[in-house]
DNA sequence: TCCCAACTTCACATGGTGTGAACTTCATAA
DNA sequence: TTATGAAGTTCACACCATGTGAAGTTGGGA
């Protein structure tokens, strides 16, 4: 259950890496039931029993996954935009570009993730961390429209960050992208326009 | 695999409700990892080896739990005033209405379905059959709009109803009604405000 | 060169799905 | 009233996934 400790040597990191790769292209191109613990050793190349000496769980490589994609698809660069936003606006249009181009590249994992949050208190509690940062960034841009007083009468500051949160959930990225068929620059442009009617007073 | 044949007697109909009673009980306050043959068959009474006397798989299960719901909670009662619609605005109230009210009631067992999918062929053709259905309904709203040159000029029929899909999305739903606490009558207001300045010209 | 962390192999427990086979129960139709 | 078959039971498997224990092997760095 508890997290292994972080590795000494460049070995075990190296194995660790390939675990976590090895993991990602399963996910991504098979789906998250194609991820077994052996299956993810045996595509890093390890025995299965190995794969416990660095992840105590699936919960736990998993949880690891997601930490590593937001690493690898550089999370913080993605959010900046957003942060860094001069106005209610243009943090509504960052907002967009994230959820158009971020979120679908770590969309197949945080699937998975959210699967193993229903039985597994641990991956919960990792999924609750990453829901509350992307509510910090929309309650962010809902308090710089209303700073502006330019936040439609209808919204709170709550109310407002909690709809532009669902609005920029999975399912609605994902219906769009891959069911629908959506461009990413549709799917941004789109977003952009349907928050700005949304959200703009 | 296949499904197995409607029951004949009294008898068989009545274990077959208790099973899916039993399932709903348990994925709706236990989770659907809760769901096993073993506990639904316990619930129900009767042995786990019954259970495939009446479902081939739990996949099957699933997909009559489905199917089951719908009829017990009248989903045709739900979708009625959105066909029902004198003219697009009152559609698309009867949608924010219908996906405050009605999808609520369905959210767990459809999520254990939409989970399923993803490693079974037919869940997946079930789970197929319903979004369309859903489906429909928006692209109905949407063309009435279109019909009375309401419909805001950014949307084409197509990608307006893939919108409306997507704002209905059970991601927006559980996460403004469970997570946030929203009251379904909040929810109904706002989506219904929503629809509106995002479709309306 | 020696040592220890990383890794392997093999064995096992647990728990879920799904099936086979033989037996019992029970409603009902002749 | 009885025999017949559908519904259900019990017990036995096979299979596969997770997770652990224990003993042995390997390889890289001080």
């Amino acid at each position: 259950m508890a997290a292994i400790e972080t590795p000494q040597n460049a070995r075990s990191r190296h194995t660790s890496q390939a675990l976590l790769k090895a993991a990602r292209e399963l996910i991504e191109q098979q789906g998250p039931a194609a991820a077994t613990m052996a299956a993810v050793a045996e595509r890093a190349g390890v025995s299965r029993r190995a794969v416990y000496l660095h992840f105590s769980s699936r919960s736990d490589l998993l949880a690891a996954l997601f930490d590593y994609l937001n690493e690898v698809e550089d999370r913080d660069a993605a959010f900046r935009p957003l942060w860094e936003a001069a106005d209610g606006i243009a943090a509504l249009d960052a907002r967009a570009q994230m959820a158009a181009d971020f979120l679908p590249r770590i969309m197949p994992t945080a699937r998975a993730i959210q699967q193993a949050t229903h039985h597994d208190p641990d991956a919960a509690q990792h999924w609750e961390l990453a829901t509350a940062s992307r509510y910090d960034g929309c309650r962010r841009a809902i308090e710089l429209l209303a700073d502006e007083n330019r936040l439609a009468p209808q919204w709170t500051i709550q109310t407002g960050a909690d709809m532009l949160l669902a609005l920029s959930s999975f399912d609605v990225i994902d219906l769009l992208l891959n069911e629908r068929q959506w461009t990413r620059r549709q799917l941004a442009d789109h977003l952009s326009a349907l928050y700005r009617r949304v959200f703009l007073a």
